[in-house]
DNA sequence: GACCCTCCCCTTAGGGGAGGGTC
DNA sequence: GACCCTCCCCTTAGGGGAGGGTC
């Protein structure tokens, strides 16, 4: 500490939180610079000034670029400083939210992968299987030839129109209704989902037949022909839709032949 | 939307609600480029590819860099994943608490700043004024012809002792002793405080001398004086000690002679 | 007219020295 | 030895054209 308690860049870097250079820099932006220099030349900062500079590194880490807080500072009164505060809470506040929904995003991938590293990938059987939130698309109709890819575009699509603010982060999966599995016909879903909390529609509670399998998108067929052998020898009963879910896929495996699906279905024994 | 349901980078900017420079700049990168060109040379891109897109903009939203997601995304296997997911969970819960941090302190600023510009600043009178949160710094000793200043860096140093991860952000104020003020000796606080919520010290209710005066730091002997003859003409009693604050400061003003200080003199009638 | 392509230049907020002086 | 000074070069993640082609 010099005389009058004055003090040198490292200390008032110290004291506030932020780096030399970052003290420097604000001085070269004439942003706030030291009330003096010693005959050293070196910058001496009164204590008075550790207001100032942490409310600009405050207002920095609500994202104002600093040539907005320059022009504030030089032409700040109590009135603008209000107005800016006033119209930064509910800045805030937005930002806050999105870091929850990215939260609830993380969680549910989390869910996801978990699922697949714990699946006991050879085992089928039957599951009391718990209720699941999920947000289901339309109908797909494949007359005219529509492909898989072009149908989720339409589910996505279909999810923007639905609510304008939708992350389309979450993973998309398929329904297959019970009529065309006992047709064998489990080449294309007759709906997506995204699976994700709080959504409007439900998987509902109940048993499923569950069974795994590894490959790429739609690579089922022979794990859904042993899951039908299965039920036929086991006089169990298909009772409602099929779930299909890549609990592992490009989201975390490179391997595109690799990936992990799991086929769940309705049933009763 | 092409065959097989492929699409342009600017459709996929607008599903993947990112810039399409940014997706170009994936591409430049080689973290995420579209599964193939057209015969024009147009980037294409597969609606599977939407939510490795996303999961890079997330991934980006909550401060990672490009670089380290493209690790990620070259290596990418469930276990990595996962662990990130898990390391940036608490992650995300600190930026989160960062935030409410500084919605406090936005809050606590606009309160001053708004006692600043309702104060009638020509008015002197006794109120009943609410109990208010603060943090104390310890007596001053000004033995040795302390500055005022060097007090302030003692205060500073007091409070990182007190809790290393307290932000120097709030209103630094003083507090004067019933003797002091008795023997007209205001030039010099007996401590420094914070106004911050949920500090542990407090200023207690009661009946207090309010009185507001403009002018620079310590500018405070003509009132002073002003309310001494208040409380001698009008039979009140001093009771306790006495706040000098400063609701418009350096923070909001920059004319350094019209500060508004306020001083509140306990008092008992 | 709305999109797409490839350069190419520009920005923000400092970080990290080098080379030299100061406490 | 720890700090301070002034250059000076470098980085991240794109944004914004220019100049030219495509649906």
């Amino acid at each position: 500490m010099y005389s009058e308690g004055l003090i040198s860049v490292g200390e008032m870097a110290r004291y506030a939180r932020i780096s030399r250079s970052a003290l420097i820099h604000y001085d070269h932006l004439n942003l706030i610079s030291p009330v003096k220099r010693g005959d050293n030349n070196y910058r001496l900062y009164s204590s008075r000034q550790l207001q100032s500079i942490r409310l600009v590194a405050t207002l920095q880490t609500i994202g104002m670029p600093l040539k907005e807080i320059s022009k504030l500072v030089q032409n700040r009164t109590p009135e603008s400083l209000l107005e800016l505060i006033e119209k930064h809470e509910s800045h805030l506040e937005q930002n806050i939210a999105e870091l929850r929904r990215t939260q609830t995003l993380m969680k549910t991938l989390k869910e996801v992968i978990t699922e697949g590293l714990e699946a006991d990938e050879g085992r089928m059987e039957v599951r009391r299987v718990k209720e699941e939130s999920l947000l289901l698309g339309p109908q797909i109709d494949y007359s005219g030839g529509k492909t898989v890819e072009e149908a989720m575009l339409e589910f996505y699509e279909f999810c923007r129109t639905h609510d304008a603010s939708l992350d389309l982060n979450y993973p998309v999966w398929g329904v297959f209704s019970e009529r065309r599995i006992k047709n064998r016909d489990w080449y294309l879903p007759d709906h997506f989902y995204f699976k994700m909390p709080n959504a409007p529609d439900k998987k509902p509670e109940g048993l499923y037949l569950v069974a795994y399998t590894r490959g790429y998108y739609g690579n089922s067929d022979a794990l859904y022909r042993r899951m039908m052998a299965y039920i036929e020898e086991n006089n169990i009963e298909i009772c409602g839709p099929t779930y299909e879910t890549y609990p592992l896929n490009e989201i975390s495996i490179a391997d595109t032949n690799n990936y992990l699906m799991r086929i769940s279905i309705s049933v009763s024994t």
